[in-house]
DNA sequence: ACCTGAACACCGTTCAAGT
DNA sequence: ACCTGAACACCGTTCAAGT
């Protein structure tokens, strides 16, 4: 059987904030629910954000949070929106400004992998737009000192921003299924692996992910720069 | 008030296949449900394929489904496995190994995106993994006769797919969320783009995504092979 | 071996009613 | 202005019962 938890049975549950539980319940609004809501997602995942499940933890009745956020989309949007504006600031790091780039890429990536639920979050909603923003400025001024000048400066500043971010939600995507990939190693065995037994060996093994990304990264800045 | 559809009633409504409308229902089996499912996937989502649409769609009781295809996260896995096994096989075009792994990456972004209710439902379940395949051994292929050798040759062609599969996710993304970026304007005008109109324009200019997956694509090559 | 309806435990959202 | 319960239209899945 179902029920919504009433405010007045908070103490009984297994409640997601720690903060609010022993107090009482201050009123409610639009920040306190979306404080909610984050703290939520943060802690088991967007799947976990269902409109009933917030209105338990913030112990009032479903229908009160539409009174404050309009609906689960609107919710979900405004979430995004703040966790994006909390990631740290990117400064670059490196002599050449192909170091920098380079860096630039590195230190979203890490940012991205430290907020999954924003990764998530973005992933639900579709507006994966806003993950490209944090290095936005920084790109833009490297690309610049590394001698590109207008679309080709402009291309080279989306061709990170796209890498990087493809590459951090693909990683997700890993993360969440598991391993099984059944009948994959026939592939390589036929042909020219079979003349390259560390090639053959390097394609069976699980991915590095991260020196992959080191390596892709590196290599996209070498070839929109040109050679050093 | 909902209802499932009925055997009998099933000319009476809006069904997507066409070829079982008039005639007899055959037996219920396995790949009936896949092929229906496969439809209504191609021609309504990945969210139209819920178990009660797909009953009605086959004219069953929804419970018949479970004993065909266990429940709908197999379903979803058998759906992926199969369109995977239909797409196109992928050949590469030029002269150089260089200008052939660019076109099979630039082949398989194709071929994705003409199936993009396979990218929609590896979406939905996770297994991206499976994206990678088509182009697995000519790439292997390829990269080998570029002269890349072991570990390095593995990561090369991992970074192609990488690269390949995460701008085809991106651009997913990016064609089901509406165009809304507000405020991104201001980032770009203050500092060095204020001395390179061309770059300022570029950059408040929808992204051309054709043209910056060529680039792209060029450029990680480039720089996975090292200059010409 | 295959198909069924009923039931269970969930969803998001609307709405009239309360204070 | 804010909060409520009831209700609606959906979900996926299980299960005992039929043929």
């Amino acid at each position: 059987m179902y029920f919504t938890l009433r405010r007045s049975s908070l103490w009984a549950c297994n409640t997601v904030t720690t903060e609010r539980v022993k107090g009482e319940h201050p009123r409610l609004n639009r920040d306190l629910v979306l404080d909610t809501a984050a703290e939520l997602v943060k802690q088991q995942g967007v799947e976990a954000l269902t409109m009933r499940k917030l209105a338990a933890e913030l112990g009032t009745a479903v229908t009160s949070i539409y009174w404050h956020v309009g609906n689960r989309e609107s919710l979900l949007t405004e979430l995004v929106a703040r966790t994006v504006a909390e990631l740290g600031e990117i400064r670059p790091r490196g002599r050449t400004p192909r170091d920098r780039i380079v860096s630039l890429a590195r230190t979203l990536r890490r940012e991205l992998r430290a907020h999954p639920h924003l990764v998530a979050l973005v992933h639900e909603r579709g507006r994966t737009e806003q993950m490209f923003q944090p290095v936005a400025q920084a790109l833009v001024h490297e690309v610049h000192a590394a001698g590109l000048r207008g679309a080709r400066a402009a291309q080279a500043v989306r061709a990170v921003q796209f890498q990087v971010v493809g590459f951090v939600v693909l990683e997700r995507y890993r993360e969440r299924a598991p391993v099984q990939r059944p009948g994959e190693q026939e592939l390589w065995d036929a042909d020219t692996a079979g003349q390259d037994p560390a090639l053959a060996r390097a394609l069976a093994a699980e991915v590095d992910v991260d020196r992959l990304f080191a390596a892709s990264a590196r290599a996209l800045v070498d070839g929109l720069l040109g050679p050093a």
